[in-house]
DNA sequence: TAGGGGGGTTAAAACGTTTTTATCCCCCTA
DNA sequence: TAGGGGGATAAAAACGTTTTAACCCCCCTA
């Protein structure tokens, strides 16, 4: 069991093969063109024969720009980060960079990551960073995106839901349904998202004389067994229903559906459910689930936008996207 | 719009800050333990404070190993990678390595990152690596775990779901479940677990005497829709019903829920309905789906284990993970 | 024939680390 | 007092690139 020493291919090896020094064959590989055609295609014939690979540490370390976007999050699993990769991986190879994904929840650590790698610019979703690593961030002068909060100056933006409006939104349709009583399943502590939906589904139901007893405030974490356990519980105290309930998101919004599916409470007979997202489940559902949808796809595409303006040298913006209601069978007029 | 040059801070600041020389910067942030205390920790104040961070490139480039494995996918969305990724993500730790999460579909890009970065190991799940490529790797003795296919040598390991056993065990529940006549859905064409589902499911069929009608084998692709379609097709065909359906995997099963529902045909009354891996999703929908889980979860920390012991100068293995099957309700016995 | 110019190639420096080897200085001992 | 030993620090080489500046030749022109 002994760890084997692995000699990989160097430009020095192609350079000796080829007879020629080392900095011509880096003139060939990246095509400046100054060579003799011979001289480079008998070079490129020998690296491809080596299977020549290009040390990249030994290339960004001389390079001023790496040309790499890095993606920052705490975790992948669930219906949202996937998506999201995926269309900030698209964005990034049609902005001519490329993309490298960093998992971890430990924010020195992603600050080590980001500035170690000296990677051109930063897109951030993890709620673990904190005052001290956005500082640093700052100080250093990397461009850096955040996408589950709000910070923006020279070389900051932010592209982020705009939940507020989102919560406010959710209270228009269903007081339009001709609701009157509502519940509302919290997310996350301290989450952006989960705050500004609260906000903006409070105050348009103020504006409209109605209030939500304390009571009616459930715990829900955005988690589908966590607000299944809230709404369980609130059953088993035999409080009345509520015309309607909110949820701060999909997988809470499901879990509620459960919840009262098992308690005996039918969907949306007497109680209209709706979610905030639009994640796919809330279709295959049933009943399936009326909904906002967020356009999280779209999120990365922004991102990267903003990100590519800000190593540009062009200073950081606020990006905030509203959403779109999706009605489903989940919600239903009230009748009289 | 000037692309700004941002100057970073590196181990030659902080030496001439601390007034001392660059190795002994260097000795005392990798705790070698030769400094004088008090000159160690003014030099740790130092960096401190100007939140010095190594630069990797420059580390990599000297050391032999990187410690760090690099996760190689084609694609993250949808309910199995995420997952995955997390798994993978937490065995590295433990195992005292890095993660890095490279997203590409382009097969010579892929080894050019592999190998470009000088990963100590990649893992690998992304059906467009080919034969080149993996002949590449192996030339360069670099440690690789296949989570797709099998492929197993000195320095190549393959961490794989049984899918022929799984088959078989789809097969033989509903056979015992008095089930006479069958219908299956196709995965991707050419994809490893599509193939080998099948074979189990038909071979194991086979020996109860039952084979199954080419109408009666439709693609899926591993797709909602795609399978949502070829069901509907078949309804409106009008041939007989089969008594129960194995779809290559979750969200094909799901699919073929929906156009069974839409069809008007009653699961699991008259048409029972199977999937396979074990989503999240199947539990959600109604009727739940019976499937088979392949704990891919594990698999990750299984392909981690190999890839370490491969680092460690340890030849590749075959590692098989057996399903179990997950009773739900969209499968019934048959009354005779 | 001397000088200039230019095409083709190379030498050398630089990037930021780590690590091996050297240096320095002080104290102890003979 | 000379020499040795050892603790603390520093110098220098090396990793694999890219890039700038230099070099070498040959041909052309004056």
């Amino acid at each position: 069991m002994s760890k084997e020493v692995n000699k990989k291919i160097t430009i020095k090896d192609v350079a000796k093969e080829a007879g020629v020094s080392i900095s011509t064959v880096s003139n060939a590989l990246n095509n400046v063109n100054v060579l003799h055609p011979d001289t480079k295609e008998r070079i490129l014939e020998v690296a491809r024969r080596l299977n020549y690979t290009p040390n990249l540490n030994g290339r960004n370390l001389k390079a001023q720009a790496t040309g790499v976007i890095g993606l920052f999050l705490g975790a992948i699993r669930g219906p949202y980060y996937g998506e999201l990769s995926d269309s900030i991986y698209s964005a990034c190879i049609d902005g001519g960079y490329e993309l490298e994904i960093f998992l971890s929840s430990d924010p020195s650590h992603i600050v080590a990551n980001i500035l170690g790698h000296r990677v051109d610019g930063a897109i951030i979703l993890n709620s673990a960073i904190g005052k001290r690593q956005e500082e640093i961030l700052r100080s250093q002068g990397i461009p850096t995106v955040y996408i589950d909060r709000i910070l923006v100056d020279d070389k900051s933006s932010s592209v982020v839901f705009d939940s507020k409006s989102g919560g406010e939104q959710a209270a228009k349709f269903l007081l339009e349904l001709g609701h009157k009583s509502f519940m509302y399943i919290e997310g996350e502590d301290d989450n952006y998202d989960s705050i500004e939906r609260r906000k903006g589904f409070f105050e348009a139901l103020k504006r409209a004389g109605i209030e939500i007893d304390k009571d009616y405030i459930l715990k829900g974490a955005f988690e589908r067994q966590r607000s299944y356990n809230s709404v369980t519980d609130f059953l088993d105290s035999g409080k009345p229903l509520p015309d309607a309930v909110f949820a701060a998101n999909d997988l809470s919004a499901i879990g509620v559906l459960e919840a009262l599916r098992d308690g005996g409470v039918k969907v949306p007979e007497q109680v209209s459910v709706m979610g905030c997202d639009d994640i796919e489940t809330t279709r295959l559902v049933s009943p399936s689930v009326t909904t906002i949808r967020t356009f999280f796809e779209k999120q990365g595409a922004l991102a990267v936008e903003q990100l590519i303006r800000m190593i540009n040298g062009e200073p950081g913006e606020l990006v905030t996207l509203k959403g779109r209601i999706i009605p489903r069978d989940s919600t239903i007029a009230k009748d009289l």
